[in-house]
DNA sequence: AGGTCGGCCTGGCAGC
DNA sequence: TGCTGCCAGGCCGACC
């Protein structure tokens, strides 16, 4: 599941060789790529234009043109975004690491370059979405889903604080608002709560000026880990290269349930929050309380 | 308005 | 072996 160290990695990766390249041809395969614009509308607006940076924003990868627009591109649970050179590889080196497809199984639509590269976008689960705007529409559509970049200067504890006051969510339900902050998604926040030692139930606002730090520093350490590691490839998450992140190697809880705690060597417990697996340590991440238990009949 | 839950999707796998 | 049914989860919309 790309999130955010999964998608800057891909954004690392395809900036060289699309900044400065035209998409020649368009092919919009399954129009669950352009939903809700037709395949032949998002053909057409992206045809012949010239890519002058990729960025990124939250889980949102955005290759953007010299007008202000930008093709946004989600790869929800299963999207990916492979690169292929003018003679037809999808990587350097070893092919036994490569996705043994070569990035056409589930191909959802096709960006012809004009250096005779391409780019593909593979989907199995069909929940990855293309769309196009304009700078203006980009901000409003991003200022009313996203909020701050935790690897960004102005991702501090006050943030946190300010994002937290009032909310009763448990935290691991917090951690998963990318209005709270951006680019978390199930494995990391798992991950940060384990380095904070925070309860995945205690209600996000409850959280002391102590909490807040340790959940800011937990969050931009994990981050920061699995950008190191090149993302985390758990099912089917490849790089642009089409090659395997190695984060999931080092998962401190995440998916660990009845393993030992690297810090403790408690067994790892697994819950449901908010409908979604949660892996935690209960004997130390114990820094709040969780919610008062209903009292038995 | 914040919190919670179900739906969208399909591959993979457990269980019979 | 082959079928059924369930699970995975990012985001959105419905509902309370």
């Amino acid at each position: 599941m790309p999130e955010l160290p999964e998608v800057e990695t891909i954004r690392r990766q395809l900036e060289p060789d699309l900044v400065g390249r035209r998409f020649d041809r368009v092919e919009v395969l399954d129009h669950y790529f352009s939903k809700p614009s037709s395949a032949s509308g998002f053909e057409q607006a992206a045809t012949g234009r010239e890519v002058t940076d990729v960025g990124r924003r939250g889980k949102y990868l955005l290759i953007e043109f010299a007008d202000g627009e930008a093709m946004v591109i989600h790869l929800r649970m299963t999207g990916n975004l492979v690169l292929v050179d003018p003679e037809g590889h999808t990587g350097p080196g070893d092919a036994r690491i490569y996705r043994q497809d070569d990035g056409t199984r589930h191909l959802k639509a096709r960006f012809h370059l004009d250096d005779g590269g391409e780019l593909r976008f593979t989907d199995p689960r069909r929940f990855g979405r293309g769309f196009i705007a304009g700078p203006e529409e980009l901000d409003t559509y991003f200022a009313a889903r996203l909020g701050p970049e935790p690897l960004s200067e102005g991702f501090t504890a006050e943030a946190l604080a300010t994002a937290s006051e009032g909310r009763t969510a448990p935290l691991k339900s917090f951690l998963l608002d990318q209005k709270a902050v951006a680019g978390i998604g199930n494995i990391y926040a798992d991950e940060a709560l384990h380095r904070a030692s925070l309860h995945p139930l205690s209600p996000a606002g409850s959280m002391k000026p102590d909490h807040q730090s340790a959940l800011r520093d937990g969050i931009v350490a994990a981050l920061e880990r699995g950008l190191d590691l090149g993302g985390a490839s758990i099912d089917d998450y490849r790089d642009a290269r089409g090659e395997s992140g190695q984060m999931q190697d080092e998962f401190l809880v995440h998916r660990r349930e009845g393993r030992p705690c690297p810090r403790c060597g408690e067994a790892i417990t697994r819950i449901v929050v908010g409908g979604r697996s949660t892996y935690f340590c209960g004997s130390c991440q114990s820094r709040l309380r969780r919610r008062p238990r209903r009292k038995k009949a």
